[in-house]
DNA sequence: CTGAAAGCGCTTACAG
DNA sequence: CTGAAAGCGCTTACAG
C-alpha cells in the first residue's frame, strides 16, 4: 500500500490544486491563495505526512542553508580535542539560531584540489576553516575561492580573509609582563609545536615581553613540546637542569603545564614557592590540578559563534569580507604563581605538601 | 568573463561528447568509452575546473552519502561536552573512512513532528541519535521511522532499534562488587540526573551489587546530583553527615567525584584513608586530581565508530537492524581506593598531605 | 562505444 | 487568486 514518500505533486493532487499553489502556501507567500485553499493544502500535507525534500529545494535555489566546518582530519582524532568541539558547539549554536545546518567536512589529505571538490560541490553555502595548521593547503585554497569563508581559531594574522581568534601574542605578552612586575626575571618558556599558528604567536608574546624589560633569554630558556602532557614533563625536566634556576615558567598550553607540574612534583620542586607557572587555554583539568593552575582563558565558544555570524553575514549579503575579530585572552589567577622572592622557601614548612609514595592496590 | 560555475553540460560541450559520456568517464564506468574520449573529457574537466554538483547527484540517486548525527541541542551547550565530541569524532572517523559525510542535526525543541522534518528531508541517508534523554521524543519517533537509524550512547536497553553503548549497569556492579571484596560494606552512591538513561542504569548496578552481598542501603546512602562538580560537592557534604560514616563512595560520573573530593578536602577527610572513591567516565581531569581518581573508562570513540558502522551497514544493505552492541567498561585503578580497614588512619602520619591555606595573589 | 530523452522534487517567472 | 511550463544539474535506462 504505502508507496514512496509523498512529493509535492501528491499533495497538489490530493488538495486539488497546482504544485505552485502548494509551494506558495508552504512558504507563506501571502495573498496568492485563499484561506480555503490554504486549509485544503495543509490538510493534504497532514494526511499524506508530506515533508519537503530539501535536496530538491537546494538544487533550484542554489542554497543549501548549511554551513561547512572544515577540519583537517588527517591529523587524527581531532574532534576529541575539547578546543575543536567547543568551537563547533559555538558554530552550531549560532547557525541553528539563524536557520542553518552544519556539515562537517573532514579532510583526509592536505590537497587543495581535494578541498575544492569537498567544499565547492553545492552542498554548503560557506565554509568555516577550523584552526588551520601552519602551511595548511586550506590557506592557499582560500586565496582563489569564491565560496564565502571565515577562519576560526589559530591562524596567521596577515590573512586576507575573515578570521576570528584570540589574541595569542598579546595574552602571553601580558602574562609575562605581569610575572616581571611580580619580580621574576628568569622566566622559562615551554613552547608549542611550530606547525601551530597559535604556538608561534604565543612564543612571540613571550619574547616581546622579555625584550621590553631588557631581559635577554639564552636558547636554554625555551624548550619545545608538542602540546602533550608528556612533552611538558620532559621539557620541564630539561629546564630544571639550567643554572641558575628559573623562578617562573610559562607554558604554551595547559596540558604541557600539567606535565611540568608533574616533573616538578617528582623532583621535589615546590610550586609556586620555588617556581611559579602559568598555562594557556584554561582546560577543565587546570582547575583541579594541585596547585590549581594559573592560566589564560580563551573564549573558544564565542570564537565559534562569531565565525558563524560573520560567515552568515557574507552569505546573505553576497559580499566577501576580510574582517578580523580578535578576542583578548583572560588571565585566570589561581594558586600557581607568587611574587619572586630572593630567599629560598622554608622547605620544612612546606614539606607537608609533598605527597608520600602511595601503595598501589 | 567568468560566468557561473561550470556544469556537466559545459564539460560535454567542450569535450565534444554527450553528458552521458561525461558521467560515465567521471564514474569510471569502464567499457563505455574509448581511451581517447576519456582523455578529452578529463582535459575539459581540468580546463574548466569542473566540480560535480553533489546536490543534483543526490536528488536523482536518492542518496546523499551523508550521515545525520542528531543531538538534542535544546539542552544547551552540548558539543562542549567531551562525551559528545568524542562520540562525534568516532562517528566521523568511521564515516570518512567509508566515504560518507556528516551532518549535525541539532534539535531545538523536543517535538517529534519537527524531528521528522529535520531528518526525513532527503539530506541524510540515515541517522545516529546521540545519547537521547529519558523520554526523549526521538525514541518515539524511531518507532515509526523508515530512515535507517542507530542510537549511540546512553539509551534504554529494551529498545527495538540498533544501539551501541557501554555496559553502565554491569560496570558499576563490578566496581561496587570489587569494593565489597576489599572489605567495604558502607558504600554510598552519588547518583546522576534521572533523565539520563546512563545514570539510571549505573544506579541499578550499584543496587544490584549491594543486594547480592546482602547489604541493605537506607535512602540516606544515595544522593542525587546533576553531573556537575558543584552538585557532587554538595552531595558529598550531605553524605559526610551520615553516621556511622561511609568507608567508600561511588559516583555516577567523574565531575561529581571531583566535587566530592573537594568536599572531603575541605572537611579534612582523607582520601583514600578515610573514604575510598570511584568515579565514572575517565575524563582527563580524573588523572590529574589529587589523589588521582579511580574510575570506569568507557570506550566512547569506539561507540561512535561502531554506531557509524552499523548505520552504514543498514543503509547499504537496505535492511533495518536492531542489533545491540554493548561494550564493557574498564576499571582504571588509580590512588583513590584502598581496602577497608577497621581502625582509623593515623592522621598525624597523613596530615602532611593536607594542603595548607594558600594566600591569593 | 555513444547519445537523446526522461526524470529526480522542487521553485520561479509569467500569463491569465 | 491560480496554474502551465521551464529549469536547477545531475543519472539512468534505452536505443543505436
Amino acid at each position: 500500500m504505502s508507496r514512496q514518500t509523498p512529493t509535492i505533486k501528491d499533495v497538489a493532487l490530493r488538495a486539488g490544486v497546482s504544485v505552485t499553489t502548494v509551494t506558495n502556501v508552504l512558504h507563506g507567500r501571502g495573498g496568492r491563495f485563499s484561506e480555503e485553499t490554504r486549509e485544503r493544502v495543509l490538510q493534504a500535507v497532514e494526511e499524506l505526512g508530506y515533508r519537503p525534500n530539501q535536496i530538491a529545494r537546494s538544487l533550484v535555489r542554489r542554497r543549501s542553508n548549511t554551513l561547512g566546518v572544515v577540519v583537517e582530519h588527517f591529523r587524527g582524532a581531532l574532534l576529541g580535542n575539547p578546543y575543536y568541539s567547543t568551537l563547533l558547539d559555538g558554530i552550531l549554536a549560532e547557525a541553528v539560531q539563524a536557520g542553518y545546518q552544519i556539515k562537517i567536512i573532514a579532510l583526509e589529505r592536505p590537497d587543495p584540489q581535494y578541498v575544492r571538490l569537498s567544499t565547492e560541490d553545492g552542498s554548503i553555502d560557506g565554509a568555516i576553516l577550523a584552526a588551520p595548521l601552519h602551511q595548511s593547503p586550506l590557506l592557499q585554497w582560500m586565496e582563489h575561492c569564491n565560496l564565502p569563508h571565515v577562519v576560526a581559531g589559530s591562524s596567521p594574522r596577515d590573512l586576507r580573509a575573515a578570521c576570528v581568534d584570540v589574541d595569542d601574542e598579546g595574552s602571553v605578552y601580558s602574562a609575562v609582563k605581569w610575572l616581571i612586575e611580580l619580580g621574576h626575571r628568569r622566566i622559562a618558556f615551554i613552547a608549542g609545536p611550530v606547525n601551530y599558528w597559535s604556538a608561534r604567536q604565543r612564543e612571540q608574546g613571550y619574547l616581546r615581553a622579555l625584550a621590553e624589560a631588557g631581559i635577554t633569554p639564552t636558547p636554554h630558556w625555551i624548550r619545545r613540546g608538542n602540546y602533550s602532557t608528556l612533552s611538558g614533563r620532559q621539557a620541564m625536566e630539561m629546564l630544571l637542569q639550567v643554572r641558575p634556576p628559573f623562578s617562573a615558567v610559562v607554558c604554551c598550553n595547559d596540558w604541557m603545564a600539567l606535565g611540568a607540574l608533574e616533573a616538578m612534583r617528582r623532583e621535589g620542586v615546590l610550586v609556586p614557592e620555588d617556581i611559579s607557572i602559568v598555562g594557556f587555554d584554561n582546560v577543565e583539568a587546570a582547575s583541579v590540578a594541585s596547585p590549581p593552575l594559573t592560566t589564560i582563558h580563551q573564549p573558544v565558544r564565542e570564537i565559534g559563534m562569531t565565525s558563524a555570524r560573520l560567515l552568515i553575514q557574507q552569505i546573505e549579503s553576497g559580499k566577501p569580507s576580510d574582517e578580523h575579530v580578535i578576542f583578548p585572552g583572560e588571565l585566570i589567577q589561581r594558586d600557581s604563581v607568587i611574587p619572586y622572592s630572593p630567599e629560598p622557601p622554608d622547605r620544612a614548612k612546606h614539606l607537608q605538601r609533598v605527597r608520600p609514595r602511595r601503595r598501589r592496590i
